[in-house]
RNA sequence: GGAGGGGUACCCAAGUGGCCAAAGGGAGCAGACUGUAAAUCUGCCGGCUGAAGCCUUCGCAGGUUCGAAUCCUGCCCCCUCCA
């Protein structure tokens, strides 16, 4: 194991907040001196099972403890998910039976150890515990805490005074994670920084239940592809870890620049000083920003996907964006009777058909903005007739191809 | 239980009888430029065989009116204050 100094210089590596960075020190310090590994303890909800890039902030974090030496535990928080997690709120999110939570988790796993190691990573379900609580046991457990703290929550405590709905049963859901951490005697819990108040309640309960309390890191909340907002699914504004390298690749590299800096330290392992070495050529101009986000996007296609399949990535990226070549594959589609007219089809319609736009208007829109090139020439004319020949490759945007295939 | 406020397009948010397919912002898309699917600027942004006109949209269902997102009735949902 490495000195407490340097282990805590890997830990603090792109953290919002650590309360406490001297309990910290001091657990580490203790484990060293014993042997005995930290247990980190970082719990997902299962209800969602698509990782993408804003997830693994948290999870990257967990791998440097675990390449540290320490045990990492994931909790799958089948409990709340069978229960439903009501905050959401504008529609009930509907429960989800056990098989969907195994199958979630199954899924979950899988991408999980994209990031971590299956060797030294403990999975449990927190049903485990939380299930077999008796009626009295819950409340003695929400005897625990009070209303009044319970609204020192930002969360809760905003609604609260914007006069948002805050169900009882939601009060549960902090003390349910806080117990989480009773039941692992955990030694430091990961979360996102909106999940301050939790890992906060994982220290109250476990002192309350006479354990030592953990230490609570909190790592930032990724910014999505637009800049500004989360990164999240619903947002459309996601990376995500199962998606092919290409598609990586050219999502990376649509991110604002402001962001890269950020985005090395925390979703790539690039270690910390050229991390630090890359924002200052940025800063002085000695870098080419352009460079530095190929760079930050090979990266992250390297980590999933392999180094091999990033340089693919990138090559078919320069050749379609910088050079503004074919891609190496395009979508065939054939272009069936039933579209023409006389020997032609209208444009629109053949776009709408192969499903390039969701419209014939659409297709329309885009050909009088100048969107659209059918054999690398620009059609301007929204009542084009295109007469189709073998292999003619249609471009719409910046990104879609097509190839055309006629019987 | 009583009094009041509100539900608008992907999101936020204007609009309170015709000028509303509905301001503005964000997101998204396209073009120009470039350094990239950055930034900036410009345009588009419900649907329709093609820009004229038509069709469908402002919580849901009816109604008044030549005409309704806007007025009336009922219903559903959300919020505030009081109890």
């Amino acid at each position: 194991m490495l000195p407490v100094e340097k282990q805590m210089e890997i830990i603090k590596r792109g953290v919002a907040e650590i309360i406490s960075e001297e309990e910290l020190a001091a657990k580490l310090e203790k484990s060293l001196a014993t042997g005995r590994p930290l247990r980190v303890k970082l719990g997902l909800d299962p209800t969602a099972p698509d990782i993408h890039l804003g997830h693994t902030v948290v999870l990257q974090k967990m791998r440097q403890f675990q390449e540290l030496g320490h045990e990492a535990i994931i909790i799958l928080g089948d409990y709340t998910a069978r229960i439903g997690d009501p905050t959401g709120r504008v529609e009930t999110r509907r429960q989800l039976s056990e098989e969907e939570v195994l199958a979630n988790a199954r899924t979950y796993e899988k991408q999980i150890f994209k990031i971590l190691d299956p060797q030294r990573t403990r999975v449990v379900f927190n049903s485990q515990w939380l299930g077999s609580l008796t009626f009295a046991q819950v409340l003695e457990l929400a005897a625990k805490y009070t209303v009044a703290r319970m609204l020192e929550r930002e969360d809760f405590a905003r609604r609260f005074r914007e006069g948002l709905p805050i169900g009882i049963h939601e009060f549960f859901y902090p003390l349910m994670q806080g117990y989480d951490s009773v039941a692992l005697e955990a030694d430091v819990e990961l979360g996102g920084t909106d999940q301050k108040f939790n890992l906060l309640m994982g220290r109250t309960l476990q002192k309350e239940y006479g354990q030592e309390p953990q230490v609570a890191l909190m790592m930032p909340i990724l910014e999505g592809l637009d800049g500004v907002q989360k990164m999240s699914k619903s947002l459309g504004n996601y990376i995500g870890i199962d998606e092919p390298p290409g598609e990586m690749y050219g999502k990376t590299m649509s991110l604002p620049d402001d962001l890269m800096v950020r985005y090395f330290e925390l979703v790539t392992p690039v270690p910390l000083e050229e991390v630090r070495a890359i924002a200052a050529g940025l800063a002085s101009g000695e870098l080419h920003p352009r460079d530095v986000k190929m760079r930050l996007a090979r990266e992250i296609v390297s980590f999933y996907h392999g180094r091999e399949a990033a340089l693919k990535a990138e090559e078919e990226f320069k050749r379609v964006f910088q050079q503004r070549e074919l891609p190496e594959e395009i979508p065939v589609f054939e272009v069936t009777p039933d579209l023409m007219e006389g020997g032609a089809v209208w444009l629109p319609r053949l776009l709408h058909a192969s499903g390039l736009v969701p419209s014939t208007s659409e297709g329309r829109r885009l050909i009088q903005q100048g969107g659209v090139k059918v054999d690398g020439e620009k059609i301007y004319d929204p009542g084009f007739k295109l007469v189709p020949a073998d292999g003619m490759v249609i471009k719409v945007g910046k990104r879609k191809f097509l190839r055309l295939k006629c019987t």
